[in-house]
DNA sequence: GATATGCATCAATTCTGGTGATAATCCATG
DNA sequence: CATGGATTATCACCAGAATTGATGCATATC
């Protein structure tokens, strides 16, 4: 009738008991008198209906410890986890974080869920050219500020590295417009931009700022209507662009871009702290997709 | 002194009200009194310390409610998995998998995980040409088949697409050699390296099966010594081989590959439909990275 | 074979958590 | 503003589950 649940404290006694090879420092750790985790296991493995430790002059757990083992743990670090998220959403404090303006719409989602998890916690992000913001947060104006790598501004951890791309709708023709309408961010506001325009300059290209704007969506607009052509990297790409060919359109190669962040020098409060392994999480690039070879 | 864990069935409760937006209905739904489920929010929110729902004509979660929801969700969640994964190690049963040569070092880590997790079930592993194992597969000699697309071949779930490419060791200049050194499986075993060699052929690039032999490492060791190439897709690719870029070796195009399983007609037995659910599992590309644009 | 160590078991006790009845609240109506 | 209906909170009581300390049993160690 009602799905059933297991005792986590009975999980949390078979970690132990298979961490320390015994019951009895099992119990000792938990503060348990042996008898206690005796009956415990009992129980569990009654209730699973099989045997999860091997008895014997060395504890081993069986094949269904093995498996129940990894759930637990898992089960146990979410027991942990919540707690924390929730009295963590009493933090109160402060966190000023600084972005270049093309990044507002690539931390969206994290600083959701930041404010979610920490709804009492001020946040102020400001906008600004990435080596503005780096000499800010080195003066201790802001906290954190995420940045596009300046290969002379030591410091920093990099988050990630990524290719940039020329960017259109699917099955526009705006790349092969004469000169080639680009929709900008203001000039010297995105660094990503100017790498861009001086590529074109470099092969000759010619190209017009179409569409110039602060605001995001009077850039997407045009772009996903197939008026213009821009630049991203493909984690900031949407359902509505494709990446253009760069051998096929005849688009100069663009560099990798480097995102990194900087912390203010100094103890940072606990509310900074928790973004910015908020945001080193969910930035950082995961780890190769595969691990084994063929010839 | 020991970690404090919750009451999983109090979180259960948490979720069937939040669920049903109701104490009364959550306590039918889990088959307790009215009383038990307000009791046991009462003593969750004590634990906690801090409110969970905000009571009210309509019952919505406090933001903690809402911390706590999602990591109880997973906690059920994990619980009901645990309870399967213990049950199921009794699973008995015979699967029979066909896959290309090749593949015999694409899967392991796959099966490895399936036979931890049905240790009682017997598999057994064919190797065979494609459409060999599609034959096969249909006629029943074998339950679930992993095989390279064949395009007049229908039938069977795309698991992935991946473009091939050519491979060697860092610094290695194999793919400079005339004829062009590769190391093989016997002719006709795979799929792969026949588009290679096809593709070489059409530009008129001599080759030679430098090295040839079912055995994995008798293959791999020659190419990463740098004495021949192969092809491979980037996530068989290991960390002791590179890509070849096409464009900077003179290599021609190689072709994406779909990879596919098919499923012998009939009912499946229960241990032969969860190695297939496993593989289409592990097998299957994961959506795209990002969601949102940038212009 | 004696001893030590460690897990299982048992009986007694504690105490948690459930039930049913009832009180308190909240909202919708008249 | 009062009343009715529905929903949640509280209370007293009880059942049974979990813990304990003592003891039994098995296995390793010397």
């Amino acid at each position: 009738m009602r799905p059933p649940v297991l005792d986590l404290r009975a999980l949390q006694s078979l970690v132990a008991i298979l961490d320390t090879a015994s019951f009895t420092r099992a119990a000792e750790q938990l503060n348990y008198s042996q008898s206690a985790i005796s009956m415990q296991i009992k129980r569990l493995e009654a209730e699973l209906g099989t045997r999860l430790i091997e008895r014997g002059s060395v504890l081993r757990p069986t094949r269904q410890g093995r498996q129940a083992l990894g759930h637990a743990r898992e089960m146990l670090r979410l027991n942990s986890e919540l707690r924390q998220r929730v009295a963590e959403s009493e933090v109160a404090g402060r966190v000023r974080l600084g972005m270049p303006a093309d990044f507002a719409f690539y931390l969206p989602d994290t600083l959701t869920v930041f404010a979610e998890r920490y709804p009492q916690v001020e946040t102020e992000v400001r906008t600004e050219l990435s080596d503005a913001l780096v000499r800010s947060v080195a003066a201790g104006e802001i906290d954190l500020a995420i940045v596009t790598r300046q290969a002379h501004s030591p410091g920093g951890t990099r988050l990630r590295r990524e290719p940039l791309k020329w960017v259109g709708a699917p099955g526009s023709a705006a790349h092969r417009q004469e000169p080639l309408p680009l929709a900008l961010y203001p000039e010297n506001t995105c660094e990503f931009r100017q790498a861009a325009t001086r590529r074109l300059d470099a092969i000759g290209r010619a190209w017009r700022p179409a569409y110039v704007s602060q605001a995001f969506a009077a850039l997407h607009s045009p772009v996903s209507a197939g008026l213009a052509v821009t630049v991203a990297t493909p984690s900031m790409l949407g359902a509505h662009l494709e990446i253009l060919d760069e051998d096929a359109t005849g688009l100069p190669p663009l560099p990798e871009v480097d995102i990194a962040m900087h912390r203010r020098p100094g103890r940072l409060g606990y509310a900074a702290r928790q973004l910015a392994d908020l945001l080193v999480e969910r930035l950082r690039t995961t780890g190769e997709p595969g691990a084994s070879v063929t010839p």
